[in-house]
DNA sequence: ATACTGTTTAACCAAATGGTTAAACCTTAT
DNA sequence: ATAAGGTTTAACCATTTGGTTAAACAGTAT
């Protein structure tokens, strides 16, 4: 048998990833606390145990689970990134290529804020060996584009840091609030049309772009 | 004895209170499924068995801390709204009460995450019942005032949700990711001192109250 | 055939956890 | 004093849950 050798291995690749893929559906809509290793191991149609098999506890599917998510995230931002783009396009890029991630996983930002809010030792740790892996790191791209369309006079001088804090706020709060934004807009089906995604792109880089305008400003 | 009489009733009160205290920490920090029912009688320096004699069960007690934090939440919303400022001062000032919440309650808009990412059922009835009971609600009157201010050539004509949604979005995106962004920016004090939450309310300001510019814009 | 290897399963276990109960306790009213 | 009321406690219970184990089940090489 020519492929026999592998068949096995082929199978235990399956299994691993039936498990990744279940856990990553689970830990996403209930998080650390609230997923269940048997619903995990419902979900990919295989016997409990085995979750402990591949991966020795909870803690430690866990964890693989938050570094997919978190590469996933990354990967995402990073294409968003071309260089030599004028600033104006680039911050386009960056919007759309952001929102549509989030359109598309929307539960990734809620994932992260929970695990935030347990501390975030983890995430932060990934971020910072992601920070000394990649070079240039991403963030540092964006800071720097920034900068530089600042001397070119193309937008006016601002802390990168805040614009991006800003950038990265307004992108992601319709998508972790959405219940309740829906509710004060008392809004029925045109918010969650894929119409309004593209409007939303459109608000937010109108606002940040104009928000960075050489003119004006006279706090 | 002329205050005997209220004795019980201070007690009762007193316990009561209590035992919110404790639940609203504990459910602060761990969240509803990471909160164990143990530690907020322990917290509360209590019998666990009370937290079923005053509150049937955890599902009642959270249900009733959400409330709280949400009703804490609203209130100081609220008072950020002073109707006839010009819009400038308008924005300032929510911007400024807005942050000035967060920074004191860091913990509140991750509870409210958390609670979106499990369906956000509860907190969008609350925000329902406030929109009725209040009149008018918050969301209108910030809406109003972004309308009047653009009828009066004060600012550009733009979609009030989508500003409201901008402007949440980067005044909490600090605080709920705050782990993270200390990495990523290699902070070490500086984010974490009253004066840089000073900063990030005045460059939100500009970023935003600039973005309406009624000039510039060309999408 | 048989022994060997890694994989899968059903049954099981100990700990944790939300919730209950019956008795003790304290204050007030009679 | 004592009965009555709400309040508090320790002990207890049923269930859930992460985790383990020993046996069954493949494929593979000898």
């Amino acid at each position: 048998m020519v492929n026999a050798g592998n068949a096995k291995m082929i199978d235990r690749g399956n299994t691993e990833t039936l498990i990744l893929d279940a856990a990553m559906q689970v830990f996403l809509e209930k998080g650390r606390h609230g997923a269940r290793m048997q619903e995990i191991a419902d979900r990919a149609g295989i016997n409990k145990a085995l979750l402990h098999y591949y991966f020795r506890s909870k803690k430690n599917l866990y964890a693989e689970i938050l570094s997919r998510v978190f590469r996933i995230f990354y990967a995402r931002i990073t294409e968003a990134h071309r260089p030599g783009l004028p600033f104006r396009e680039q911050l386009r890029l960056f919007i759309d290529v952001y929102v549509d991630m989030l359109d598309s996983n929307p539960r990734i930002p809620l994932f992260l804020a929970r695990e935030m809010s347990e501390g975030g030792v983890i995430v932060s740790d990934f971020m910072k060996r992601f920070q000394q892996e990649m070079d240039p790191a991403v963030p540092d791209l964006i800071v720097s584009a920034i900068e530089q369309a600042a001397s070119r006079g193309e937008i006016r001088r601002v802390d990168p840091r805040h614009f991006l804090m800003s950038m990265i706020g307004a992108c992601i709060f319709f998508f972790v609030a959405k219940p309740l934004v829906l509710t004060i807009f008392k809004d029925s089906g045109w918010m969650e049309s894929q119409a309004f995604v593209a409007e939303r792109k459109q608000a937010v880089f109108d606002l940040l772009y104009n928000g960075l305008n050489p003119g004006g400003i006279s706090s």
